[in-house]
DNA sequence: CAGGATCCCGCTAGATACTG
DNA sequence: CAGTATCTAGCGGGATCCTG
């Protein structure tokens, strides 16, 4: 094991880790994982910096534009949140005023590739539900 | 458009609403749903109901033993809402004491495929995240 | 501009008890 | 078995005021 590279190391733990969590398990910490990404506001800031096409950094004030009506506390708790478990990066450039920006990292990037799909069907499917709920509301009136 | 079918006003529709649904807009009904389905329990509830591969059945008590730790409360609640939306099915067999057993339409398998992504991303990733998150501490301590 | 710090309300998750 | 009903503590989240 001794000559084991970094890579394979991490190959070897990647294969553990598949094994080893479980969501399903009340006290797995993949549970709570599951729980911090299922959030309106973190699929939104991830679709945000994911770009329609290619990724790209947003300011603070840009971020706050394009997801209408969140509030100071939500944007910047979600945000250090999704920094410290590495799927952002955060960028202040000494200017004056001081400029921040947001960035997805790898990882980050590749769970927007899940919330988008997400994002997406809701508003695809939004008529579909509205009729069901209304043919329901109906029906057990 | 009198003699337009029942597919083709169907269609027309999607079309339509694929452009008229934005869930970066507060007051947009997508966003509510984005919400809704965003949310631990859907998630994990969808994933049972897909299985490990095709879909599955199943009792009330099936799924509270599967969703570990799971209240009767939020159970129900969250059946309720899947099936109000048209996600899934319910259904009561009048034996003594009554079966239900539920099942997700096409529209719920749908999501379904999303969301499992979702799950195993958090799986998949959580040793990643928790290095990110020791390293994030230990520099901000 | 990009937040930090507080206050505070609503609602909702969870626990408990009861039922057809 | 598959829920319903009720209560409460806790906190998510908005509003507001302040700052480097």
């Amino acid at each position: 094991m001794a000559t084991m590279t970094a890579a394979q190391r991490n190959a070897r733990k990647k294969a553990q880790s598949k094994a080893s969590y479980d969501a399903f398990l009340a006290v797995c910490p993949s549970r709570k994982l599951l729980d911090r990404i299922s959030d309106k506001w973190v699929t939104l800031i991830l679709c945000a910096l994911g770009g329609g096409d290619e990724p790209r950094s947003l300011r603070y004030s840009e971020l706050s534009r394009i997801l209408a009506g969140v509030s100071q506390k939500m944007l910047t708790q979600t945000l250090r949140s999704l920094e410290r478990d590495g799927l952002l990066t955060r960028t202040a450039t000494p200017t004056v005023p001081v400029t921040v920006s947001y960035e997805l990292t790898d990882l980050g990037l590749s769970l927007q590739q899940m919330v988008r799909g997400l994002k997406q069907w809701a508003e695809t499917n939004m008529d579909d539900v509205l009729e069901n709920r209304a043919a329901h509301d109906a029906r057990t009136a």
